[in-house]
DNA sequence: CACATTTGTGTTAACGTCAACACAGCATTG
DNA sequence: CAATGCTGTGTTGACGTTAACACAAATGTG
C-alpha cells in the first residue's frame, strides 16, 4: 500500500529503472537512447520497468548532460499571417522527422521580443534558429543573433550572417506583372508594398522601378507607398493614390494584408474591377479566389519555402555544421486572372 | 592572445564569472536569479563580468536543477487556421509577460504527433499546457494527457480531466441565427459543421436542432452535414445540399474553413446572395467582410479567448496551483449582414 | 587450443546550476 | 556592553543523465 503511494511522489529516475530491471543505470540509458547495441532480453526487461514505472526520461537531464535540446527556434514578425503560418507549418514538419521540435516565435515585430527570443536561443534552449527579422537595419538584433553560436537559416532578409538563406524572387515577378501592365496600356501604376527595410520590399520596389524605366516612363515616387505591411496601411495608401489626378489606373498590392486593405479602399470608393482600375495582389489564396472577379495575384509556394528552410537547418543539426553556408532562391509565380485589363478612356 | 581564444573556446560558466568577478558562485546565481539580496557593489561586478565574458545562463543546467523549464506549450489542430492562430498569439502574450514562452504545437490532426508533443511535457520540458485536441474520443490521447502531472487548461474540449476549461457558447448563437432564419420565412436551412466528435461541432448541431424542433420543423438529418472541418469538406456538401430537392433556402457555414468552401459551391453554381441563397458563416472576418454582399457571422472573440487561456494557465504558474479547476464560457454574436434575407418564392 | 576480436554490461565522473546551510560582520536593543 | 537580529556572502552537495573506460564472456581465427 505505502509502496505505489511512495512511487508516485517523486517521478521515477532511470536509478529507479535499473533497480527494477535489476541491470545498471548505464544499461537504461542505452535502452533509452537506442544507439549502442543491448542484448535483446535486457532491453525487454528494461522496457518493461520503464512502462511499469511510467518512466520518462528527463529533458533537462539530458540536455545538460548532451548539450542539445532537440529543439529549433523560428523567429517570425507575426503568426496571425498566414504567410508565415504557412511557412512555419511546413519547416515544422521537415524537423519533425529528423526528431526536432520547432519552437515558433511571433515577434509581433517588438524589438524587444526578437531579442528576448535570441536570448533563449542563446541560453542553449535551441539547437537551430530559422530567422525572418522584422527590420533588417536593426543593429542590436543583428548583433545579438550574430552572437548565438548555433546554425542558422535566414529567410528572406538581408543580414550579414554565417547562415544559409532562402530568398524569394520577388523583383522578377513585379517587373514582369508591372510590364504586363504597360503593356495593356496602363501608365500610371500605383504600388502599395512593405518597407524597404526588409528584402521584399526593397525587391518589389526594385523590380516595379526596374520595369517601368525600361518602358520609358519616369519615375513618380508619388505613385510608391512601402511603409508598413498592415491592413489599414493598405486601406489608407489605395485611397490616397485613387485620389490623385490623374488617377492610378492600376495598382499593385504588394502583400497579402495590403491586399485586403486595397480590396476593401476599391469597395469604400465603388469602384469596379477590372474597368475602372486592375488591381493585383500577393501572397493570398482566399480572398483571391473568391472575390468576383478573382483577383490576378503574385504567387508563392509557401509550403516549398519552409520545407526549404527546414531541410537546410535539417542537415547542420544532423551532420556536422560546417559546410559553406547555402543560398537558395525560389521563383515567385503569376496567377493570371480577371482582376486585370487594359485602362479604359483615352490612352 | 591565447586568452580570448581560449575564452571562446567553451561558453562562459557560472564559475568563470565568479572567478572574474572575485566572489562565489552563489553570488553570481543570486544576481542571475535577482530574487535574493545582493548589494549594490557587488552586483554590479558581477554584471560587469557577466557583460565582459558574454556569460548566458545554461538554461538546460538551470531547468534540471529547479525542475521548471519556464516554457508553456499549446497543443492546436492546425497552426494556419487563424481561429487557432489568433488564440495562440493572444495566450502567447499574456504568458510572456510573466516570462513564460509559449511553445505552439500543430499536430495537423494526427494522433501520432499529438500524443509525441504530450511526451515531450510529460519529459519536463513544459510547465503548463494549452490543450485542444482534434478528437475528443480519442483515449490515448486523454490518458496521456491524464499521465501529465502539470496545470492544464482546455480549449472547447470536453475531457474528464483536472484542468480549468474555456468553452465557447456555440449552441445559443446557433439556435438564435437559426430562429432568425425561420422568422424570415426559411424552414429548409443546411448546416455544415465540424464532426460531433468535438465540442464546438456537437454544441452547433444542438443548437440547430433546438431551433428546428422550437418551431415544429421535424428533423431532417439529411440536412445537417458534420464529418468534417475543411474548405473541400464544405465545398462539397454545399454542392450536396444544393443539389437537393426541395432546394434548402439557407445554409450555416459552422466554421471559417467551410464558409470558404461553401462559397466556392455558390460561386460554382452561379446562385446569387442572398436571393437565391441565405448564407451565415463563422469566425471569419477577413472574406466574410470583403464578400459582396458581406456575410452574415457567428463571431468569437479571439483574443479574448487566447488572453482566458493564457491568464488561466498563468495563475497556476505562477501560484500554488491548487486551487479548484475553473470553468470559463464565452459568448458569441452574431454579426448581421446581407447575406440572409427571406427565401424567394411562395413560402 | 592459444590468442584476438566482438559483444554486452557495470562503474564512475562529470555537465552547470541553485538551495540549504553556515557564518562573519555590522547594527540594534535593553 | 552582552545579547540579538539582520545582511550579505562562501561552501557544498545534489538534480538525472550520459560518455568514457574497464572488463568479463562469448565468438572467431590460425
Amino acid at each position: 500500500m505505502a509502496d505505489p503511494n511512495l512511487r508516485s511522489l517523486r517521478r521515477p529516475t532511470i536509478r529507479d529503472v535499473a533497480a527494477r530491471a535489476g541491470v545498471s543505470t548505464g544499461t537504461v540509458s542505452r535502452v533509452v537512447s537506442g544507439s549502442t547495441r543491448v542484448a535483446a532480453v535486457t532491453r525487454q526487461r528494461v522496457d518493461e520497468a520503464m512502462a511499469a514505472l511510467g518512466y520518462q526520461p528527463h529533458a533537462a537531464a539530458q540536455n545538460m548532460r548532451t548539450n542539445r535540446s532537440r529543439i529549433a527556434g523560428f523567429l517570425i514578425p507575426d503568426l496571425t499571417n498566414p504567410v508565415f503560418s504557412q511557412v512555419a507549418k511546413a519547416a515544422e514538419s521537415v524537423l519533425a522527422e529528423i526528431g526536432y521540435g520547432l519552437f515558433i516565435f511571433s515577434s509581433d515585430r517588438s524589438e524587444r521580443r526578437e531579442i528576448d527570443f535570441i536570448a533563449m536561443a542563446a541560453q542553449g534552449r535551441m539547437d537551430g534558429l530559422i530567422v525572418s527579422v522584422s527590420d533588417e537595419g536593426n543593429e542590436r538584433v543583428r548583433r545579438a543573433l550574430s552572437r548565438v553560436k548555433i546554425p542558422m537559416a535566414l529567410w528572406d532578409r538581408d543580414l550579414d550572417l554565417e547562415a544559409d538563406v532562402v530568398f524569394s524572387e520577388h523583383a522578377r515577378a513585379m517587373r514582369r506583372i508591372t510590364s504586363h501592365l504597360i503593356e495593356l496600356g496602363h501608365r500610371r501604376i500605383g504600388l502599395i508594398t512593405a518597407p524597404t527595410a526588409i528584402r521584399p520590399g526593397r525587391e518589389r520596389v526594385r523590380g516595379y522601378r526596374e520595369a517601368m524605366g525600361a518602358a520609358g516612363l519616369g519615375p513618380d515616387d508619388n505613385l510608391i507607398r512601402c511603409d508598413m505591411q498592415t491592413t489599414e496601411y493598405g486601406y489608407q495608401q489605395a485611397l490616397e493614390l485613387l485620389a490623385l489626378t490623374p488617377r492610378p489606373t492600376a495598382i499593385l498590392a504588394g502583400g497579402n494584408e495590403i491586399l485586403y486593405g486595397a480590396v476593401r479602399a476599391v469597395r469604400t470608393l465603388g469602384l469596379s474591377i477590372p474597368d475602372d482600375l486592375s488591381l493585383v495582389g500577393a501572397d493570398d489564396r482566399l480572398l483571391s479566389d473568391l472575390l468576383d472577379p478573382a483577383v490576378t495575384i503574385i504567387e508563392r509556394d509557401m509550403r516549398e519555402i519552409g520545407r526549404t528552410l527546414g531541410a537546410m537547418l535539417a542537415r547542420r543539426l544532423e551532420g556536422p555544421s560546417e559546410a559553406p553556408p547555402r543560398h537558395v532562391t525560389l521563383t515567385s509565380e503569376i496567377l493570371m486572372r480577371d482582376s486585370i485589363a487594359a485602362p479604359a478612356g483615352p490612352v
